[in-house]
DNA sequence: GCGACAG
DNA sequence: ATCTTGTCGC
């Protein structure tokens, strides 16, 4: 039994028991595990990251003369079962770097039409006659002879495995003390593929700021819907393990990312707080899944997202329009307090104060010279 | 037209 | 997330 698996069933916490009790005789988060070690290291957790560029020259050479594939079929070969990865696929093909045997005119979109092209889309259509490939005059490919019969150690399918190990350390329980400090990470990205990662912490009653402290690194996957993680946990966990060893790590770390409000309930909020076995709260600017009742959010200002009839994260309007903010739990905090934080963390700006100055000094960072 | 939708 | 001109408001 993994440290994850333990103390998630009923049996397990009781098992002096001699008959099923038909209801939770405690709260939720207290039948729930209380990890002080991370199930992964921050070496085991980049070693997990695959290198997607590889994997996807190692599908396109699968696909055989005179068939074509999709963006999405390619997004599923690569483990991705609702092929959120299709646009980046889209992207990554239009604008990697092109071989004379690579067969990336291939791809196409999954209504038939050509798609983007490294060689441009004329090149595009006359390689795929050249191979009988059968295109109409509005450009749409004959999608009858489609290869997805694809051989692949499903990639995507392995970091979801790894997003839902680290979400199983998940704890949602109160905070021990009301905070002191405030602390948030963000991080930007230069032309040339660097991470700038920012950490603020705050003082919580008179919002001043304690600490600053910055990281850059280069990066090493991604950005696709579901997991941002990849992308962006690296550079962040190593930044706060280094303001951890400097003894600045806030009693409540803000994320921008969601937590609980993601479709594994696995979001990089919820893995920054298992990483680190600490409070974490999650911030969205924008909803990843789930819905939010409009009409009560525009009158109250407020309204929980629910996903599959489970409260995921909670919709904090401010004062209509464009500003809401989508609040959830990423560890050792429950969602009405991680809401509240959020709610006092709020100064002028949109976004809670301690995340509102990371991002401001990740873009300072952005034009600062390398280090 | 419908579904997607974090950064 | 990034790429960008002009435009509106304080």
């Amino acid at each position: 039994m993994t440290r994850g698996e333990r103390g998630q069933g009923r049996g397990e916490c009781w098992p002096f028991t001699l008959s099923p009790i038909p209801y939770p005789l405690v709260p939720n988060w207290f039948r729930r595990v209380n990890t002080t070690l991370p199930v992964l290291s921050l070496s085991e957790l980049q070693a997990a990251i695959p290198d997607l560029p590889a994997e996807v020259r190692g599908l396109l050479v699968q696909i055989p003369p005179g068939q074509v594939t999709t963006y999405g079929d390619l997004a599923r070969a690569l483990g991705d079962d609702k092929a959120r990865a299709a646009r980046w696929l889209g992207d990554f093909l239009a604008h990697h770097e092109h071989s004379a045997d690579c067969v990336c005119y291939r791809v196409v979109r999954a209504n038939g039409e050509i798609g983007l092209s490294v060689e441009g889309p004329e090149q595009k259509v006359r390689h795929l006659k050249a191979e009988g490939v059968t295109v109409d005059d509005l450009g749409r490919v004959d999608l009858s002879q489609r290869f997805t019969d694809f051989q692949s150690s499903r990639p995507l399918s392995q970091l979801k495995e790894n997003q839902l190990r680290l979400a199983s350390a998940f704890c949602e329980e109160p905070l021990s003390a009301a905070p002191r400090t405030l602390g948030a990470v963000d991080v930007a990205y230069t032309a040339d593929g660097i991470a700038c990662a920012a950490y603020v912490a705050l003082d919580a009653s008179s919002l001043e700021i304690v600490t600053e402290q910055a990281l850059k690194r280069p990066v090493a996957f991604p950005y696709i819907p579901g997991y941002l993680t990849w992308r962006e946990l690296p550079v962040i966990l190593e930044l706060c393990e280094q303001v951890r060893q400097s003894g600045q790590l806030a009693d409540v770390i803000f994320c921008d990312g969601n937590g609980r409000l993601h479709p594994w309930r696995a979001g990089i909020a919820v893995c920054l707080g298992a990483m680190l076995a600490h409070p974490v709260i999650g911030v969205g600017k924008s909803l990843l899944c789930g819905k939010v009742n409009q009409s009560e959010l525009q009158s109250t200002g407020e309204a929980a997202v629910i996903d599959s009839g489970e409260t995921i994260g909670h919709a904090l309007g401010q004062s209509g329009a464009s500003m809401t903010i989508y609040v959830s739990a990423g560890n050792r905090i429950t969602l009405p307090e991680a809401v509240e934080l959020s709610r006092q963390a709020i100064q002028t700006h949109r976004l809670p104060e301690p995340i509102f100055l990371a991002d401001r000094l990740t873009k300072r960072l952005k034009q600062s010279p390398p280090t």
